[in-house]
Parts: C-alpha cells; structure tokens; sequence
DNA sequence: AACGTTTGCCAACGTGTGTTGGCATCGACT
DNA sequence: AGTCGATGCCAACACACGTTGGCAAACGTT
C-alpha cells in the first residue's frame, strides 16, 4: 500500500496550501485557489482532507527540530537556539504558514501555543537555573523570535527584510541568552 | 458646525469596529457585525466611511506618542521605550487591531510599516550612534516589541499574558537598550 | 474481456459577504 | 404649517465561499 496512484496529488495539494496559507492567512487562502494552484478540482481537497479546518491542520504540522541543548556549552545556548530557528524558518512555508494563521485563526493560534510548550519550553527548562521560571522564560525567547520571524517574513519590514539571516542571529543571540540563563530580574 | 446629530453614530461605529478589527482580525470582522455591535443599521457604515477599507483606516489611524527622548539619560531610554510600548498597549485596541489585521492584510501591513518609519525610526536615530545604522536598529527594536505585543495579546501564550506590565518591561527594556546602543555586532 | 474501485471533473446548493437604492422619519429653519 | 436636508432602516443585488452529489474515465484484478 505504499505508492497510491494519487499520493501526488495528495502532497500537490498540501504544498499549494502551505503556500497560499503562508501568502494570504487562513481565510483568504481559498479552497479553490489553493486548487488551482495544484492544477486539480476543488472536490478534490474535499475528498482527500474532509474540509478546509483539516487541511489546514495537515498543511500546519510542523517539528522545530531543535538540537540537543546539552552538547552546547551553556554561554552559546543562545546563539545555536537564535540560528536554528532563522535557518529553520526560510525555505519552509510551514511556519510562516502557520505565523500568519494563528493571528486570526484561533484552531492556529492554539497549534501555535502547542508548539510553544511541547517543544521549546522543555529545552528552555533544561538551560535556566530555576525550573519555576521556564515558562517565563521561554515565553521572553518565543517574543523575540516570533518577533523577529514576524518582521521579517510577515510584516517584510524593509531593514530586517535585507538583514543578512547571520547578522539577525547575531544581534538575537545575546537576546536570547539573556532571557534563558541571566538572573530574574523581577521588579 | 461642531455638534452634528451623527457625530455620536460615527464615533460608535468607530468604536465597534476597532473591538472588532483586534478581536477577529480584518477579513473576519464582517460590516454587519460592527454595524449590530454599534446598534445600528449596516449601510449606515458605508454612508459614514465609504467602504470597509476606509473604515478600517479610520479605525487604525494611531499615534504612538513616543517620548522625548532628549529628555532621559542615554542609558536608560531602552527602559523608557519599553514601558512607554506596554502601556500605550494596553487599554487601547487600536495597536492589536492593527497588528491582527496586519498579518493577512496588505493595506494594514503597509500602516504598520508606516507607523515604523514615521514614529519608531526618527527615535531610534536620536539615540544611536551612527546614523547609517538607525534602520536596522529600529528594524530589532520593532522585532521585540511587536513580537511582545504578538504573544502577549494575539496568541495569547500564557506565561506572557500572565506576566504583569512592569516585570515584562524589566526583561524586554535591556533588550531594547543594546539594540539602540550597544556598539555593532555585524558579523 | 468484464468487473469493481479509484481518481477526477462538472454543476449546483446554501450561506454570508460588501455594497446599493429607495423610502420613511426626524430636526431645524422660515 | 411647510419645506428641505440629515439620519435611519429595509430589501435586495451580485459575488465568492465551503461543500456536496452524481457521472465519466482510468486503473488493477480476475
């Protein structure tokens, strides 16, 4: 049951959606344009992925891939997090996908808030001293990336859109350090 | 001719459509809703703002009212601008309005990108040492503070949202004060 | 060759949208 | 009292959307 005559259309289907949810968000991204983009029948997205709230979910699922924090040395956590997540951001639709959905799509905003606590704050816990402050933590980390992402490839504002990908680490890798392992500095 | 009889009207729509425009974003935030929400007939909207797109530019006109910054010591205006930031955001739907409708509407981003050039940089070029570099500064300064806005009142992640006004101003404003004025870390 | 299943397209439905024009009502002014 | 513009509501338009059911062609199996 491996290689299904329509296995090409199914992936021809989901990559169009990443594409078109990337570009337009969750509403405007149309079933139909989505469609035509995969040079098929609007049915058919029906048919293979039962409406357009699955579709979505299927064209959102997305693993951060973040590294095995213990083999860095803890002064450079914050560098290796801040390029990973930049190299892992261009090239793939997923994310910005999922970005500009979750602003007015609330099923995207609670994907987004999963990614979130299942996959950074437990790397997050594992650096910071004091457990009880990961999520804190790991919320500041997720400002400044998502931030970052959301300038960059939603907003496009212009200076962080010509930003070389190796500058932008190098200026949100201290950022992110800070936030990870400096002492709280509650008010 | 200052107290005309629809003055009222006007500004209840405006109202309306501002709760709306940050709660379910530009596309979802229907004329009919703002119309119920402001108890009032959906053409008189469209007799007061023309369309749905003048409306919304009405509804997101925003100042940011930054500070002097002249004013404050070099060395802690990164502090002043990030509890300026939090406090004009919060009570005011229009920024989150803003921002929401900015992520999967191109008139909105373009606002934003406005409001960046015209507000946010001039500030940031007072204050940083070499002129040439304001924009991207500006650029990061904007990554920190929309991402803060973006999970604090969009997604919604909770650690963020839990997080009172001044503890999230004592973490971000250091962030802020390295972006205007730490010396350049170009790679 | 004949069968059933899979893959695809077409036409249509119901709904919600932005938007428009016409008609009643209210207020001010003569 | 009568006129006129301002203010408001109702009904409807045209359109795009997600979604559905039926029918033709292609395929694999026997």
């Amino acid at each position: 049951m491996a290689g299904r005559r329509s296995d090409a259309t199914r992936a021809a289907i989901l990559v169009a959606a990443r594409e078109r949810f990337a570009s337009d968000g969750y509403e405007r991204a149309t079933i139909r344009s989505i469609a035509a983009d995969a040079d098929i029948d609007p049915s058919m997205v029906m048919r293979y992925y039962g409406n357009k709230e699955k579709l979505f979910a299927a064209a959102a699922e997305f693993d951060l891939q973040l590294p095995d924090v213990s083999a860095v040395p803890p002064g450079e956590v914050g560098a290796a997090l801040a390029r990973h997540f930049l190299h892992r951001w261009e090239g793939d639709d997923t994310l910005t996908a999922l970005l500009r959905a979750s602003a007015t799509n609330e099923a995207a905003a609670d994907r987004m808030r999963d990614l979130f606590g299942a996959q950074l704050l437990p790397v997050v816990a594992a650096v910071c001293p004091d457990p009880a402050e990961a999520p804190r933590r790991a919320g500041l980390v997720a400002s400044q990336m998502l931030g970052l992402a959301l300038c960059r490839f939603v907003l496009r504002l212009p200076p962080v859109v010509g930003m070389p990908a190796a500058e932008a680490a190098a200026w949100v890798g201290p950022t992110i350090q800070r936030y990870l392992t400096e002492r709280s500095s509650d008010t």
